[in-house]
Formats: C-alpha cells, structure tokens, sequence
DNA sequence: GGGGAGGAACTTGTATACTAGTGTGGAAAT
DNA sequence: ATTTCCACACTAGTATACAAGTTCCTCCCC
C-alpha cells in the first residue's frame, strides 16, 4: 500500500530507462533528447556518432535504438540510417485515441474509490499547478501534469497502467512541445485540471471522465495548426512540399570530420 | 483505402516480427513459443543456448530478449540469466483492463461507421468461427477471433490501435492458453461474438460496447481457476506456497554438455 | 556538356572476444 | 556429520571485428 511514494519521486525518476547500465542511459538520453524537441523530427543519427557522444561502443546505444524504434520514435532503416521518427499524424491520433480510451475510463474509476489522502494530492498538485502557471514555467507544470494525470491513474487501482499511458503520451509529448509557447493554453488547461478533479471529488465519474475527454482533445487540438507551421517534421499529413523543408538532407557528410 | 485487405492476409504475417533478419526471426520465434505455452512460466532460457537453437550468434537472440522484455514476456537479471516471465496476475489484470478501456471504445465508435462490406466480413467471420467451434478446432477459432477483433478496431477507423491491443493482449494470451480445454467455453464464446456483431450491426454503440466488456471479462474471468491450478506459473497471486512449484530450478548445470 | 560506370565511405546487421559479477558444488576444516 | 569457504562454470553487459548493402561523388567516355 506504500505505492503513493510517487508523489516523492523525481518528475521522471530512472525507472524509465527499464535497463540498467550504458544501454539504459543511452536510452534515457536519447529519449529525453527527442521528447525535448532537441533531436528534431527527420533528423539524421547513426550508431557511431551517437556511442562517440555518449563514449561508449555501438552495443549498447544500438540496443537503445531497438528499444526507441520499438516505440515509434526511430525510425530505422537497414543499410541506410537511422533518423528520428517524423511525427506521423496518424500516429499521434493513434496515441490520442489510446490516451482518451484509457485515461477517461481510469478517471471515472477513480472518482469512485476517493481517499483523504488523494483528495488532499489532487488539491496539492492543482495549487502547485497554479503557481506554476503564475511563474509561466512550463517545464515545471508539465511536470506536474504527469504527476496528476499518473494519480488518478494510480487512484484508479491499476498504477502500472501509466507505463502503458507514458508510452502512448510519447508521440502526443513530440507535438506538445512543438507548440506550448503560448502562456494562455497554460491556464487553459490548469481550468481544465480543476474541473477535472471537482468531479472526481465529487465522486461523478461520468463527468469526470467527460472532462478528461475534454482536456486531452483540447491539448490534440493544436496539431492541426503546428503541422501546418512545421510541414517538414511531419509525414503523411502534408502532400510533401518540400519547399523549405529543413530535413531530409541529413548532414553534409562531413567527411572523416573528427 | 486500401487497408480492408487486413482480411485477406494470412493469420499472423511477419509484420509482427517488425524488425527483419535473424533478430527479427528469433523474436518471432521465441514470442510464438512462449505465447503458445510451449515454453512455460519461469523456464530458465540463456542467450547461447537459444542461439545454438537457431544457429546464429548471440547478437541477435539478444536484441530479441530486449524486445521481449520489454514486452513483459521475458524476465532477465542481469548476471544471473533469463528465465520466461512468470504470469503476473496484476500485469494480466492491467492488460486485461487496457483491453477493455480500447476495445470497448472502437466497438462503440464501429458501431457508428458500419459499411457493407463491413457487415458481410464480420458475418462471414461468425460463420467461420461457428465452423471452427463444430470441428473443436481451438486454434482455428482462435485465429478467427483475433480476426474480428481487429476488424472491428479497423472499423473504427484506427488500425493501427491494434498493434496496441496485440502488446496487451500478449499477456492475456499466455493465460488464455492454459485454460482453453474445455470445448464448451467456445460456444459460449461464439455467443458473446454474436452479441457483439448484431449490437455493432444494428448501430447502437452503447449495447455493442457492453456486449464487448461482458465478452473480454468473461475470458479473464478463468485467471482465478488457472491461478490455483498451476501456482507454479504465477508470481504475485499466490503466497509463494513453493510445494510441488515446477519452477525456480532452471536446470542441472549440465557441465559442458555436447 | 551530358550521361553512365565504378569506387569510396558511410550505414546497419551479425559474429566473436573479453569483462565483470553471481550462484552452485565440492573440498577442507571443525 | 556439519559448516565454512573457495574455485569454477555460467550468466548477461560491453567492446571490437567483419560482412553485406546503399548512397553519393567522381572520373571517364561519348
């Protein structure tokens, strides 16, 4: 019953990582680096240039490429290169589609088995949430969206059903942080949290979970406007202009640079 | 438009294997093992081993084990060796959970979006099970099970959601095939699809999402019975009564042996 | 000048060698 | 006979070497 240690843990402890040792930190890194939006969408990789960066040998970073590509977010083509996945708008739908399909039955479970304890974490979160949007640090409320969304999760009795959302979110997360310059979506959003959670206080699970529903859509709504921004990260979404795209050329070889 | 073809492919095509060559290969191989119960819970396996199995290097059967790791199908501490997951009986809930959470959800949303030829597949699709179930051919109905599972979440208009629902199910698969003996669970099962498709059929969303849920709880509803029958292939459930436990000795070192 | 053949340098896939750590069995001491 | 301890064999993790294939650039021929 000690599972609500999570509210202590670090925002992504290294659990993430799944395995131990070089291969594990390869993973993690790489992970973060395309989450984060450092590594862009098209971007060209290898297995050399990336075990010189991390200064080990190919094994473990190519087991860290196995394990991304599994998740979507390599893409990796044999005797050709590897390149960070483009966001395919079908799959981020898909990923859509999963988050609402879980997330919304979750809540509504969890509006049903409230404890003191959670309404006092749900409330705690939403106040930090709050400051967090009066700072505009937008690292921070993600952060702390994880940390409510994986919550109620958890509330739901089915805690390790966030490994299943994380994965999922991972295509969502490539988009939002694309697009989360706007500081208004911010309190937006800290709106929706708290409608979220006074149904789920109140122990009305359909309209939590209707709320839910509302909340993810909301965040799905701006992929629309940022592939028509970014058409060159995307794939199957615009017709292929390849007018300015910044990708698909991945580097000048740069011939025996280093 | 062209993805009702999903119908004429064969069972299981390679594209589940994702990844080509010998890596690709062992991970098939070692997947269907283990998901058809060949390769029992806590079966100790061992990179060279499955490599001399195969005839490749350890290499690729490694990135397998990575993959089905990941997957929860297999279970590898580092330095000590690698044994088949034993059956989780919370991961069997939380798979059985998300299953429910997806599946319900394009039942519901394939009940809205029924074209012709939708309803003569899954009609021919009742047929064939039906046949399957006179002839007590328990693999073929299985086959056509999962075929109409995965109609219906292309119905709903996201395909590729089923490769989802085949990470989940996977777990699902390991215990459903412990049980699957007694003949009659098929027609009862037959009857629930039934349900299923005159619901989706006759385009009320709700009752055919219902029909779903009452089907796939049905099928985790044996997890009780299987649990104290073979406690050995179980982790969690059972209070580590390890009397007659087939398990947890992998195999007498077998000095060099060949 | 334009086009085609060839080669160099890159990519990932696979095989092998080496490292570090763990558990088990047996020998030795009590 | 029992207990302690050590050595060996086996494990997965990592590093390196080799193989097969693709792309692109250059040089040569027309």
């Amino acid at each position: 019953m000690g599972s609500f240690a999570s509210t202590l843990l670090p925002p992504e402890p290294a659990a993430t990582s799944g395995r131990r040792g070089a291969s594990g930190a390869a993973y993690a890194w790489l992970r973060r680096e395309i989450l984060a939006g450092r590594m862009r969408p098209g971007q060209a990789l290898s297995e050399n240039e990336v075990a010189a960066r991390l200064g080990v040998s190919r094994t473990p970073v190519r087991e860290a490429f196995i394990r991304l590509e599994s998740e979507g977010l390599l893409l990796v083509r044999p005797q050709v290169g590897t390149t960070v996945a483009p966001i395919d708008v079908d799959a981020v739908a898909d990923g859509q589609f999963l988050r609402e399909a879980i997330e919304c039955r979750t809540t509504r479970l969890a509006a049903g088995r409230v404890r003191p304890t959670d309404a006092r974490e749900l409330k705690a979160l939403l106040r930090d949430q709050a400051r967090a949007v009066a700072r505009n640090d937008q690292a921070g409320f993600l952060s702390l969206d994880d940390r409510m969304h994986q919550h109620i999760v958890a509330m739901a009795g089915r805690p390790n059903v966030w490994r299943a959302v994380e994965e999922v979110k991972a295509q969502l997360d490539r988009v939002r942080v694309l697009s989360l310059e706007d500081p208004s979506w911010l309190a937006a959003i800290l709106a929706q949290h708290e409608a979220i959670v006074t149904h789920v206080l109140a122990g009305d699970g359909v309209a939590a979970a209707a709320a839910m529903e509302t909340h993810l859509r909301s965040v799905f709504g701006s992929i629309d406007a940022i592939a028509s921004r970014d058409p060159g990260y995307f794939r199957g979404g615009a017709p292929a202009s390849r007018s300015g795209a910044p990708l698909s050329r991945p580097q000048p070889p740069a011939r025996r640079s280093s």
